[in-house]
DNA sequence: CTTGACCTTCCAACGATGGGAACGTCTATC
DNA sequence: GATAGACGTTCCCATCGTTGGAAGGTCAAG
């Protein structure tokens, strides 16, 4: 089958499938006489599992190892393990940090009256240290960014 | 002050601080007659105001807009604590997703026995499906990935 | 044989940050 | 005043995973 029947079956995107190919994810799929990449059952069951591994969360260099443990018939399922929980870790340092956020935020958000008046501890406590009022020349400030976000 | 003083005592770097210029979050600092940037106490508030919102998570394009409101002394509290919510709810997104991995990959490692054997649930839940073996001819894999991450 | 849907490669962008090269400037010491 | 070294400047590149597009070749159906 071709990239693009691969990627519907397997729900990794023709254009990731190219690109985990370039950096070595998987192998080189073979091609046909045209330059057209050809792939089995068994490709698309790899790029399957690639893409589960992905919606965990594992970023590619953790997908390769783990790659490399499914093939491996004689692997431990330790090492398995191991990564699995390094990355439970890894996202749960994430988790705290964004929970931390929220929990600031949302004490600022709970002060904040939010409604026509200026006064607004969000503001305050962006501002931190709340120095009195401006030194030196204020410059204006443009309206907008110069690139889109 | 020259832009490594800035940084200093903004917390904010160099490099940085020359980045929100050029996109222009921040105005662009005056100039010594040999090039240099020259920043006030009030730009360092305003490098501090930022970094600040980006510790709390906020992009940059929203900073862009709490920095507008910060200097608009007529603003309604309501667009203030609006972004903050909205802010919060992202946040709220990605704690879930984050939340849910973690859920599957803890449930998933609670079952696998993580010893010698090669039987392992993690690899398991990753291929999903269960297919039976593969089918065609599978190619070999090198070892590690031809970009390091 | 044309049309349209696919494939190919290459290049760029996203968001925020860091690293470094090549080159100019400031300051302290000799 | 010369020199060293700590700073500044601009410009380009890399990250990480993904998407988009351009320019061109291929395939299958009408």
């Amino acid at each position: 089958m071709n990239i693009g029947e691969a990627a519907s079956a397997s729900g990794v995107s023709a254009k990731m499938i190219r690109y985990y190919e370039q950096i070595g994810l998987i192998p080189p799929a073979s091609r046909t006489d045209s330059g057209y990449r050809e792939y089995t059952d068994a490709d698309v069951h790899m790029l399957r599992f690639v893409r589960r591994a992905r919606d965990l969360g594992f970023p590619v260099a953790e997908i390769d190892e783990l790659l490399n443990l499914w093939r491996d018939r004689s692997r431990r399922s330790a090492d398995v393990k191991k990564i699995a929980t390094a990355h439970i870790d890894s996202l749960r340092d994430k988790i705290d940090g964004l929970n931390q956020m929220v929990a600031t935020l949302q004490d600022l958000a709970r002060r904040c009256s939010g409604d026509g008046r200026p006064d607004c501890p969000i503001l305050a406590d962006l501002e931190e240290a709340t120095e009195p009022a401006t030194t030196g020349s204020p410059r204006r400030q443009q309206r907008g960014l110069k690139t889109k976000y």
